[in-house]
DNA sequence: ATAAGCGTACTGACCAGTCAGTATCGCGAG
DNA sequence: CTCGCGATACTGACTGGTCAGTACGCTTAT
């Protein structure tokens, strides 16, 4: 069904669209459900029928940008056959990801952290994700002798956090501009773990 | 005042160590005022007297860990001379201050994130506060020759963002371990500048 | 006496979630 | 072809629990 013209969008994608606007305009808890109705030009009722609580439609936004994150990383990775290029295309794919889809990064990287017991796990998990795949292709790195040995769990933290805190700065002020973040912070990454190009 | 004995904690101590408690294991919305005057042996009234709101009294929490960093960090700084020797120390104190703190840690940078426009600048604002403190020394370090000229806007961020993450991952899993945290972090975010000891 | 410090019972706004009802469709039987 | 029937998609007024904040009273120290 590619084609066709001008499908109007269904009242879940609707939704969808105005959660994600909303919630990482304003955060989960100062997100009213009857607003969410309003932007969506939907109900209360419809809103319940798709989803089973105001949480779970939360999370279905935050999965769904993480998976489509970590989707443009693995495509990225599969291009390349040296494992520091690997490491180098994801990190940029990333970052290209974030920089196109500004809302859903703050989603992710702002709104979904602090919010109790419940989403934690869920910021923990989608965390992790991310690390475990910087971390494996760190491992091959070190194993090839691409890079000499370092702490990779350690590593594989620090660089999540820093690209994270490069985004969120990005995305509240729009600073540095996407060029600047790679030109200065994929060479500050690979630096970090000696590579020499 | 520094050596009375068993100075029984006033009320307004007890409110702050309960509202540190609850807040930075639940996070600000799930924690109930009613938990923390169970948990303070107070009284609601109490509460009130001392602070305008809930709001109020976590954002307390916040400055209140906040000045500590800051404050150790500045100490750190000044027992030292060389510009990158600064940065060095500083980190150290830092990592040693989260470290001795975990539960102030989880509060700031874990719980004070994601709760609506309010809190979200004051989250920003001490966000700014230490990469601004990093950012100078940096400059300084550039400036005298000590690491060759970088964005140090950026190279700032990052370093955050770094220390962020592996402090936020410690305080859940209580691993890596401080020491591995100052062997591995310390060099790394050296390393990522250019800096050869 | 008087006010700072604290206790307790209460209030009422707010908002997630419910539910009875409506609209629209596809489909098989007559 | 059309009528009945069930299924899916949606509507929006209503409810009920929750919890921050308040009113007011008691007590102790000065």
């Amino acid at each position: 069904m590619r084609g066709q013209v001008t499908e109007p969008k269904s009242t879940r994608e609707r939704i969808l669209d105005a959660a994600m606007e909303l919630f990482s305009a304003k955060g989960f808890h100062d997100t009213k459900l009857d607003e969410i109705v309003a932007e969506a030009s939907a109900s209360k009722g419809s809103i319940y029928f798709h989803f089973p609580n105001k949480e779970k439609l939360f999370i279905a936004l935050v999965d769904q940008f993480a998976d489509l994150i970590e989707r443009r990383a693995k495509e990225a990775i599969a291009g390349e056959a040296d494992s520091i290029r690997r490491v180098q295309a994801a990190l940029e794919a990333v970052l290209e990801t974030f920089s196109k889809y500004r809302r859903p990064a703050k989603l992710l990287l702002v709104q979904a952290v602090g919010l109790g017991t419940v989403f934690e796990r869920k910021r923990i998990e989608v965390n992790d994700r991310f690390v475990l795949l910087i971390k494996t292709y760190l491992d091959d790195a070190v194993a090839d002798g691409s890079i000499p040995p370092v702490n990779t769990q350690i590593v594989s933290h620090a660089w999540m956090g820093a690209i994270y805190n490069i985004v969120i700065q990005w995305v509240y002020t729009g600073e540095p501009t996407k060029d600047d973040i790679m030109d200065a912070l994929l060479p500050l990454l690979l630096k970090s773990v000696s590579y020499q190009e």
